[in-house]
DNA sequence: CGCGTGATTGAACGATTTCAAAAGATGTGG
DNA sequence: CCACATCTTTTGAAATCGTTCAATCACGCG
């Protein structure tokens, strides 16, 4: 047993860069035993894009596969006018790259610094045919991502300017825990106007809720682009509607 | 050819419920063979809902999987308050009964008379572990029903109350023509509220913008809750913002 | 026929948007 | 390291789209 664990543990550290990947146990990866990432580290590239740059363009043809490792992206659908919706953020160990009729759906664009992993799509799906449970992880993270679809619905259609700020605010503490911190303080990098297209109100409402929650004592802003939630509970209360 | 396909024609007939069911080639079902197709039918069973019933509640341990076969059902999720979110819209050959751990996120209530067919779970995941297309199909489903989830934010957040109904009506149209129908008439079996619910604005709203689109001249109603789409292209500019 | 449910229409109200301006951050180059 | 340019955030006041409240209409069914 310890004989096996030093192994595993020297053999980690041979494959680059998936060995030493700071996500991988969250991300689809995380399904694969050390002697099978040797075929996944082979066949990947790592990528990077600075602030604002743009990493997947709609309409264009899907020929790529992606993880996050360091950084957050939104995910966006654009209206002729220039109507911006954000579907999503992205934060490390998520993926993106799924398509409808081999051509993607929406503009990925990295809202901070970007770090991620890229496959290329014939080699993943041999990957995948070779490891069914690939498959599966992928159907599992798929489903999940379509029951915060439903949620966000839920926020868009129904919430209050200020319970779409204190829905955000919580379900970002939430994925803050998810990762492996603290539910608070948060990391908040994204502008007042991305958070607007994202929960369907303007960067001014936006900036009105984010004032009225800290002169109510529920938030307090910290440098580099941190809040602390101050009542972690009254904030889930708002958000739920009462 | 000709005594295979009278052979595989008289397989099907003898697989009941399956072999003649009407939507087995849009649902997940259609990527089975005649001779496996036989796997499939020892563990579905058929059920019924009348008008308003509940087929699932939200919070309910998840054991099942589902495929409608007729009639139209509603997704929806609530707030504490009785707010609720209409989340989709459930035709022929659509599936449900995705879960995130172990239970599911939503209810599913019968817009009309509905019918089903139903998987008990641990012997659905047999079967997909048997035929792995299944999974590869589900995946397909799965990710197609994320992408039409984008779509509905996209609305929801961007989109005045006139964009929305244009959009409904257009997406009711295609989904129609993908069923084999046409792209017109359409059949509109929910209430106004339920519209509403599902675009984000109230009853009141949305009987306003029908009349609109009537006294324009682009829809028309017809009896049995079936309305005449006039003039698509005009509908569709309306929808994209233009 | 009379009741109940859903649809429609009108009028007043209000949450959020829009428009505008000032204050605060951030980064660049001299 | 300061001064300038740019971008973001905040705040105020007016306008608006959609909601809310209320009344009437239409349809199907016992």
């Amino acid at each position: 047993m310890t004989e096996n664990a030093a192994a595993a543990r020297r053999t980690l550290a041979d494959i680059r860069p998936c060995g030493a990947c700071p996500v991988r146990g969250l991300a689809v990866c995380g399904v694969l035993e050390p002697d099978e990432l040797y075929a996944l580290a082979e066949i990947v590239h790592e990528a990077h894009r600075a602030h604002r740059q743009s990493v997947i363009v709609e309409g264009d043809e899907a020929n790529g596969f992606f993880i996050v490792t360091s950084g957050v992206a939104s995910v966006e659908k654009l209206l002729a006018d220039g109507r911006r919706q954000i579907v999503g953020f992205l934060y490390p160990s998520d993926f993106f790259g799924l398509a409808v009729d081999g051509r993607y759906a929406y503009n990925v664009t990295a809202v901070t610094n970007l770090a991620f992993c890229q496959f290329e799509r014939p080699k993943y799906l041999a990957l995948v045919d070779r490891f069914p449970k690939l498959e599966r992880r992928l159907l599992g993270m798929a489903s999940d991502e379509l029951a915060a679809s439903q949620e966000q619905m839920l926020v868009l259609g129904c919430k209050t300017a200020k319970e779409k700020v204190a829905s955000f605010l919580s379900m970002l503490s939430e994925r803050s825990y998810r990762l492996g911190h603290l539910r608070s303080p948060i990391w908040v990098p994204m502008t007042r106007g991305d958070i607007g297209d994202y929960l369907g109100v303007t960067t001014e409402t936006t900036s009105r809720m984010f004032t009225k929650l800290r002169n109510e004592g529920l938030i307090a802003f910290l440098p580099d682009a941190m809040i602390d939630l101050l009542d972690i509970n009254s904030l889930k209360k708002i958000a739920d509607g009462g």
